[in-house]
DNA sequence: CCGCTGACGAGACGCACCGTCTTGTCGGCT
DNA sequence: AGCCGACAAGACGGTGCGTCTCGTCAGCGG
């Protein structure tokens, strides 16, 4: 027994991990991610499979770390969203840039891996979510916070679920292609959820 | 040369093509979709391997078959939404029906197999939209069209987009786990799409 | 300065499943 | 009655899995 001995994790290798993110990375990227295999990002990285499997527990793991890692040293941190007072207009242009991300192949190759996989997987997904997804989904809350102080929104609204009206349905056709994606889309979004559906 | 001479269909075994639907059903059921094989499948179904591959190219399509035949054969066609004049009713009841769905095991575990190979594979995926979701979808726009003639929507609007400020996030909260899913929450949904987060 | 310790690179190992193939059977048309 | 092709069964080489055994190497504690 005791055949799990954590590993010391002060002796672990920073060259050996970096070099697995780059390569796990590179792989998802040039051959997708159900080709992408434990034994492929250890050869290319040049490090012994069992160095994958002493820190993590599967491929998808691996993939989110070195994803999350890539945000955290490209991005100092989520930027927030514009506060012009002209809450449609901040709203749509943030969508906008969204749709652009979303089209970004360095972007789109491992973010749906990570996000197919997380359906299946309800842990993955859980920490998918809060880790990568909430934390964008917060500067939206703010954003509407505000509008609620300027009477822009109704006082009673919940914003975490008011923010869902307009980014549920891109990310929706996004991950399930069940529609196209277009700036014209996503400004209608903000419009209807803005004003409603029904007569004003 | 000539390997992939179509099959003959019409010498197609109507029994095998259902014990490889039942086996297909019961193991994913069972096992869970990554532990669901295709030899598993076969042997299941007391089948040979190859009429497995002679008539589907991966399990994800003989799942996806397997699936919309036990729609066909259960309910006869998808019902209509009800059309009592209240529109907030009818879509909270529909929505309150479909969250009691998604929580029935027999179907969240095939849908989200499906669901996550589509958002990875995307002809797999478009078809899932073509035969599963949106004819579903198609329901809405008919009940929001005769809202439309009502006068409970304003005119202008685009029902296969309105109808999505409602869908899109519970089918989300579902997917992704991004949040919990109740009758409470769809009624509020439902409330903001129609009456918007602006003050009216 | 040396020796111990544990992560490291490399890769062998048995296993499960892949997708193709071969063989002999059997049922439906002509 | 004979033919044709789908069928069940399973052999086959290939690939990646996850575990394991090596020998090496870097750091730290004595």
């Amino acid at each position: 027994m005791a055949k799990n001995v954590a590993p010391d994790s002060t002796r672990r290798s920073e060259k050996s991990r970096r070099a697995i993110y780059d390569a796990a990375l590179a792989l998802v990227g040039e051959v997708g991610y159900p080709k992408t295999t434990i034994e492929g990002i250890a050869a290319r990285a040049g490090v012994g499979k069992q160095t994958i499997y002493r820190w993590w527990s599967s491929k998808a793991e691996v993939l989110m770390e070195a994803f999350l890692d890539l945000g955290e040293q490209a991005g100092g941190e989520s930027y927030a969203i514009p506060d012009t007072g002209d809450l449609a207009a901040d709203l749509k242009a943030v969508l906008r840039a969204t749709v652009d991300e979303l089209k970004d192949p360095r972007f789109e190759v491992p973010s749906r891996a990570l996000a197919a996989e997380g359906v299946v997987n309800e842990e993955l997904g859980r920490k998918f979510v809060e880790k990568l997804l909430e934390p964008s989904l917060q500067l939206y809350v703010a954003r509407l916070r505000s509008a609620q102080q300027a009477g822009d929104v109704r006082p009673e609204i919940d914003p975490r679920i008011a923010l869902e009206l307009f980014v549920s349905p891109l990310a929706q056709r996004w991950l399930q292609y069940s529609g196209p994606i277009s700036y014209e889309y996503t400004d209608t979004l903000v419009d209807y959820a803005l004003y409603g559906l029904a007569p004003r």
